[in-house]
DNA sequence: TAGCTATTTGACCAACTGGTCAAACTCACG
DNA sequence: CGTGAGTTTGACCAGTTGGTCAAATAGCTA
């Protein structure tokens, strides 16, 4: 296996392309169901020459959902307590649709590994995940209690943005399939916003 | 194999035990990470036990799609065009949460083989759902034109009523790690008849 | 360019997988 | 209770899989 060195060109080249090749491969076919060989034959490597930058299948697949995880809540991170609430929960819906159109091998990788249950991911998502969303949810509640967007259970409309954005990546077969030849994205951004402006936008007493 | 006469006792017994496990195993391990031995060992027969009852893995995974679907699509099939627009979207949305409680597993079958590109159901979906959305969408648009609910994409509107109900089940490790105690249904129950009141109450030109 | 390190691979292996088959066992019914 | 159909299984097989290893090759630097 390479040092632990600084890494040389052609480990930076090769890599990337392992981890791209796995990302196609493991969110097309989950962990079980994708292959080294399969891994090896779309990154244009031979099966040892994989082995030789990453210890084994499963050191792969870990490399990726470490990597991804951290970007997948990049969006929430940056709900600004600052800002104008229902602004910054539209442009956090927005900023997570656009995730699903620009990255839905990441949003399907993360699908098959909650699907069957997380094996490999639920600390993350007990531990770095429920603190940033607790701490979220604080903020939610302090918009709420002050009237500046309408009170509605807040881990609840967390979890709407999320099935409601990701929707459009894991479960793109279906949509096309129901949908024919209409982009899907154009009409989920419009609906999208609607759907939140309706449901946040304070109410009277 | 059994013959195609009448089913004995023990066929049924055997069948429905066989299935039960299929469907234990194939929800939480997708088909590829799914053994025959392990759908075996989970009815309590020997694995060519199985294969004499059906005739291949597959076998097995398509009986159980093929079952699915149907019972799947019923909520949408009993939206009624004689009834109250807002009441009857409401109770399918609660029916359809319903489903994602009692029948977690379903749900979990179904979003692996959409997650994966529905390489064994795609057609199911471009030929018999698509149909019935498409007649369910007119229905949704002659709603809107009359003004009984307020105007939004109908088929949009659709996609976040599966999405928001699916992810209860298919999501529910993630969920329940966020939520820690808090029964996830009850708040989601109230949470979604708001979300839709508030999204399709008629609203004044 | 010599010599050392980093990279690559063909050949191989043990474990596992879906599936087969003949032989054995169990059951229903006359 | 005998008999034929229905049911069950141990032993087996060929293909696939993740992973190893020694030997070969390419790259870099003195």
């Amino acid at each position: 296996m390479p040092q632990d060195r600084a890494p040389t060109r052609i480990q930076k080249k090769n890599r990337a392309a392992i981890l791209d090749a796995a990302l196609n491969v493991f969110s097309a076919h989950g962990f079980r169901g994708a292959t080294v060989d399969q891994i090896a034959a779309e990154a244009g490597l031979s099966k040892p020459n994989l082995l030789y930058y990453f210890p084994s299948k499963e050191a792969m697949h870990e490399a990726l959902l470490a990597e991804l995880l951290d970007t997948w809540l990049d969006p929430l991170r940056a709900l600004d307590d600052q800002g104008e609430p229902l602004t910054e929960l539209l442009a956090y819906v927005h900023r997570k649709l656009e995730m699903s159109r620009d990255y839905p091998r990441e949003s399907r990788l993360f699908a098959n590994e909650i699907v069957q249950g997380a094996p490999r991911i639920y600390q993350a998502l007990s531990e770095d995940l429920k603190t940033l969303v607790d701490d979220k949810v604080a903020l939610l509640e302090g918009w709420m209690a002050a009237g500046r967007i309408a009170r509605v259970h807040p881990y609840h409309l967390l979890f709407s943005i999320w099935s409601l954005t990701q929707h459009y990546a894991d479960f793109d077969v279906q949509v096309r399939a129901v949908l024919g030849n209409e982009d899907p994205f154009d009409g989920a951004d419009v609906f999208l916003d609607t759907l939140y402006r309706r449901l946040l936008s304070p109410r009277p007493e």
